[in-house]
DNA sequence: ATTATCTATAGATCTATAGATAATGC
DNA sequence: ATTATCTATAGATCTATAGATAATGC
């Protein structure tokens, strides 16, 4: 009775690594530090997991399938497109949110070790196919009602993720620069939350001068 | 006269550090290595410069400087705001291309070892004021005079840099899931500038039914 | 008996330095 | 004589496993 019994070690570990892989990443965090945070023997960490690989990639694509599918580009019909567009960023915006650090390992992760995207694919291609399709979809109604401008699939994801990633990817930089304690950060995310809705509604809106434009047409 | 003595092992070493701290960053990164890619002996590396700290930080905030000088925010007074911005943005994203690794080597690094901003703030810091005012002048210029929307600076630095540093930051993801080769990439390259101009022209542009708006005038 | 946990350790790095030898500058 | 380069090695990790002991399930 040491420690919390109410979860088992095994748990514990999970935990104890996500927590510092997320932090640091892959080749940064020793099982020995695992095994510490954790409360245990690192022997242990090896005792359930065999490699420290296991441990990581069972961590990574669960992260990763739990983020996925959060993801999702759904159209209300009813809704003038703005809005529906401005949920959608929003939605997008605080799923990365509740993963503020998953950005930086998943980056790190697969540009250090690109053989991990082959078992990612297998893994999350489907979730990925399925999202291809309906924000296709969506798009290519969008664009023919003259609700956004003609624009393609790739692009607008880009768009998306690049600008609602980036904030928290840069935090470890504009937090010491600015001078910003954490309330002062989380200022700056409410913000950018604005400020992303604003720049992406205003940036896909089609022409002015063109039939059935200027937004909220249904 | 085994291999080519025109440069010094001092400076290949540099270089050979510099290719393999941008792909791998720092902990990934041994001395053993660095050296055999420069063609000499790992001791070597410390004789020159005493520990593999001491090497990245040389090379870090060379490269950080390099970039940061590149950064610039000018105004072309005769021409129609525009293109000035479509300029402005364009310049950035050349900027980023020329460096394709740094962001990553540089997200990774703040991240996972938050002492080096100390050094880093010490030496770009009054880089960073320059830029600051700079920009700071011209966007209150820009907004009074109803070219672009009413922004803050933060906001401005925050859009450009987070569409212009994803593509290169996201490679190693996009590249194997479309399953793209290097001049498939750069396809995409080309079109996310095109698109981030677009879409930051469109996105700060004023409202159209405010006074002096439209942007072309001058 | 099986499963969970620990101690101890082998084997592989990796960084940094000491000390030997080769090259260079005067 | 000084500077550049090498060989060899100490000391610190770190991962993974073997083998001992404790806890648990039947």
């Amino acid at each position: 009775m040491t420690i919390n019994d109410d979860q088992s070690m095994e748990q514990r570990i999970i935990e104890a690594a996500e927590r510092l892989f997320l932090q640091k990443g892959f080749s940064m965090t020793s099982t020995t530090e695992i095994a510490k945070e954790a409360g245990c023997n690192q022997a242990l960490v090896h005792y359930y997991f065999r490699t420290k690989d296991n441990l990581f990639e069972t961590i990574f694509t669960k992260k990763f399938e739990d983020f996925f599918s959060g993801l999702d580009f759904i159209d209300e019909p009813g809704a003038p497109f703005e809005t529906t567009l401005r949920r959608l960023v929003e939605a997008q915006f605080e799923l990365v949110r509740r993963n503020p650090q998953l950005p930086f390992l998943v980056i790190n992760e697969l540009t250090t070790n690109p053989s991990r995207i082959e078992s990612l694919k297998q893994r999350v291609g489907g979730l990925v196919e399925g999202m291809h399709s309906r924000l296709g979809a969506m798009l290519e109604a969008a664009i023919a009602a003259g609700r956004i401008r003609p624009v393609g699939m790739v692009d607008v994801l880009f768009d998306l993720l690049s600008l609602n990633v980036a904030v928290f990817l840069a935090a470890p930089i504009v937090k010491p620069v600015l001078c910003l304690d954490d309330a002062g950060y989380e200022a700056v995310i409410e913000a950018r939350k604005r400020e992303i809705v604003e720049l992406i509604v205003r940036g896909l809106a089609p022409d002015a001068d063109r039939p059935g434009a200027s937004g909220a047409s249904r």
